[in-house]
DNA sequence: TTAAGCACATACTTCAGGTG
DNA sequence: CACCTGAAGTATGTGCTTAA
């Protein structure tokens, strides 16, 4: 302080201390006013100097930025549309509420070890390879044996890191430390990619709405003038465009609509449209939403059953990202654990809480075991046909929640071959839930990767989806998720006070700034910070939401056989909807004279979704989306349809649209020790904002 | 020449008080 | 009570001066 003052009265131009001060103070939101007060004292800069210190970091991030386009490196281009909602506290004629509708952007170095670059960026090779997906089969986007195999096993290693994590007591389980990582060692592995510092650097905010064809176009100029690049030369090699679907989808759109015009820039042919993984897991999160929410009253083994029991009572209707996830993950925990308890002859969560295992190779076979009888579809079957909805509920909730961990795991390794793995399946399952645009999705990825993508490319297109801040194994992100997490720091923690929430703000000082910002708050915060006491707590929490559901799946005789159990496919009034009867079941036909008979709400969304893809669609994608050399870009529409057994009269009944809102800290910043690939808050979390 | 600061301008929020 | 009004308060921008 003193030092600062001092420094202030000498020199003017010493002012080091004292501009780190201002710099911080503004920063972390202290007003103007303090800030005038404070300068005066001779403690920080004033004001002023710290706006200018903003534009000229600004300034220089996206310098730092162009300098990586423009040396000839490989990078790819991140970007996803930010919108800013401007509430005015008094509207009037000249100041009504209004959006901000912009692109936030940022260039992600691809390194190039081990890449064939000339054969990844040589635009006429991509063009010779369109249309190759002719030549597909339906087979090869289904899972193969193999991946069956290397999913058995990612499971049953998936149910040992749970026993070993969450059995209550096991933190006093000798060697538990050394069980822990033998199992992420024996976790298989596909083809991950080295653990390396990713280099990021913000390239800032865009006055371009990327989500209409026209405005990507608009962006993508934008985005080349920023780089002061001239057309040819932006055009001249492949680009790596990365996204979210719709992003990609208004880009193909925008190529097929342009494919006539003059210039290779204006046909848009050199860029490579790439879908991003934290979108995918955003999807899959609503994917399990829709399949399994279901109905308290029908279904104890639903996830609105257990919503109720943990108490969480956020808006089914308006959920975000991160509350459903960490209800998804708890119940997934929670009833491994009773299974755990059932093999074991337990009844009790004290008995549990008792247990100790003799050997890694107990808990391993009792994996092996839950894994075979309660997690895979052929148990879900044997399920169904004991007339068990329960049991098969259950079973395809476990199974679709372990494949979600599968994904956010493979994303934390940076593991492109176990991400495609699950893309097959989940190409099924988006299209028994509906969510046909990412079902398409899914496809489009495989058969391009199969058939369409040079060696080089493939490589370079696998390494665009992942960012390691920290360099360290296990700890990488989606690279969307990255640039979730500087629109977060654009619009709630570094976002001008009062009038100074303008684009152009935005974008001189106050979008490409951000990451910078934030290592310097980073540091701070775990300086000052105590994060131990508040995990303790949070980890006590967990075990009380565990030993609810666990006691509450015990009362109701749950994993213990197989009993009837009808849940009903319900219409949007909540009454038991009826079916004509099925001519199979001859027998109760004769018994009873019914002709109509409900339904049931569960099925399994993989085998309905293959059947989807063989009743046509498959071809239909096929020919909607293959390049063919002498007509061009195809044109139709997608003809879609809803499964309506799934709906419950929540707004998961409208599976096209997104429903999980992600724009809080909980939803995409993550945990720096734990695999959270795909965001959404840390192992003990709740999705509240309160976790924070 | 240039970084830094001052005074004033502009745009908006907040708050108290008034009116029908 | 909804709505309006003006004054005070806050945040940022503009243009100029000053010191090194």
């Amino acid at each position: 302080m003193s030092l600062s003052m001092m420094s202030f009265a000498r020199n003017r131009a010493t002012n080091a201390l004292p501009l780190l001060s201002g710099l911080f103070f503004k920063i972390e939101g202290t007003s103007s006013r303090a800030s005038q007060l404070l300068s005066n004292l001779g403690l920080c800069v004033s004001v002023k100097t710290v706006e200018r210190v903003k534009e000229v970091v600004s300034k220089n991030c996206v310098e730092s930025a162009r300098s990586l386009m423009l040396s000839g490196d490989m990078f790819a281009t991140v970007f996803d549309n930010i919108n800013l909602y401007l509430r005015k506290y008094q509207q009037r004629l000249t100041n009504q509420h209004s959006m901000i509708h912009a692109t936030n952007c940022a260039i992600i170095r691809i390194d190039e070890a081990g890449v064939n670059i000339p054969e990844a960026i040589d635009v006429k090779a991509k063009l010779d390879r369109r249309g190759k997906r002719m030549r597909a089969k339906f087979t090869d986007i289904l899972p193969t044996k193999e991946d069956d195999e290397h999913l058995r096993k990612a499971c049953i290693s998936l149910i040992t890191e749970f026993i070993l994590r969450y059995t209550p007591g096991s933190e006093k389980w000798e060697g538990r430390a050394e069980m822990l990582k033998k199992v992420r060692e024996g976790m298989p592995q596909d083809r991950p990619i080295p653990a390396k510092k990713t280099e990021t650097r913000p390239f800032g905010v865009f006055d371009a709405n990327e989500g209409s064809k026209k405005g990507i176009i608009e962006l993508l100029d934008l985005i080349r003038l920023r780089a002061t690049m001239e057309p040819e030369e932006w055009a001249g090699k492949v680009r790596v465009l990365s996204g979210d679907w719709l992003t990609s989808a208004n880009f193909r759109h925008a190529r097929r609509d342009r494919r006539d015009d003059v210039t290779p820039m204006e046909r848009l042919e050199y860029g490579e449209e790439v879908s991003q993984l934290f979108h995918f897991a955003l999807q899959a999160t609503q994917m399990i939403m829709r399949t399994h929410f279901g109905t308290a009253i029908d279904d104890p083994l639903s996830l609105s059953s257990h919503k109720g029991l943990l108490g969480r009572v956020w808006d089914h209707n308006a959920p975000n990202y991160a509350a459903a996830k960490s209800l998804i993950r708890h119940s997934l925990i929670a009833r491994i654990l009773h299974i755990t308890m059932t093999i074991l002859g337990f009844s009790r969560w004290s008995e549990l809480a008792a247990w100790t295992p003799t050997s890694y190779k107990d808990v391993e076979e009792l994996a092996e075991e839950i894994w075979a009888k309660w997690a895979t579809s052929e148990a879900a079957e044997h399920a169904k046909s004991q007339n068990d909805d329960w049991a098969a509920h259950d079973i395809y909730f476990i199974r679709d929640a372990l494949f979600f961990c599968e994904f956010e795991q493979a994303v934390s390794y940076a593991d492109p071959g176990r991400v495609l793995r699950i893309m097959k399946y989940w190409c099924l399952a988006f299209r028994g839930a509906g969510q046909h645009n990412y079902a398409r999705e899914c496809a489009e990825i495989l058969l391009r990767w199969k058939f369409e993508l040079s060696d080089g490319l493939r490589k370079v297109l696998e390494r665009s989806w992942f960012v390691n801040r920290w360099g360290k194994d296990g700890q990488w992100i989606a690279a969307d998720l990255y640039l979730e997490q500087m629109n977060l720091l654009v619009k709630r923690i570094f976002i001008a006070q009062g009038n100074g929430v303008t684009i152009e703000y935005i974008m001189s000082k106050g979008s490409a700034c951000v990451e910078a910002f934030r290592a310097v708050s980073h540091s701070v915060a775990n300086f000052f910070g105590d994060a131990d006491r508040r995990r303790r707590a949070k980890e006590i929490q967990f075990q009380e939401d565990m030993r609810v559901l666990i006691e509450d799946m015990e009362k109701k005789r749950v994993h213990r056989g197989f009993k009837k159990h009808f849940v009903p496919m319900r219409n949007k009034n909540g009454e038991i909807a009826k079916a004509p009867q099925a001519i199979t079941k001859g027998k109760k036909s004769k018994k009873k004279k019914l002709p109509y008979v409900p339904k049931s709400a569960i099925v399994d969304v993989m085998v309905t979704g293959a059947e989807v893809w063989t009743h046509g669609k498959f071809n239909d994608f096929k020919r909607l989306t293959s390049y063919d050399p002498a007509v061009g870009y195809p044109i139709g529409e997608f003809n879609d349809v809803q499964d309506p057994r799934l709906d419950n009269g929540t707004v998961f009944d409208d599976p096209n649209t997104l429903h999980l809102t992600f724009d809080s800290p909980v939803d995409v910043l993550v945990d720096d020790l734990e695999d959270s690939g795909v965001g959404g808050g840390g192992e003990f979390d709740t999705g509240l904002e309160t976790d924070i």
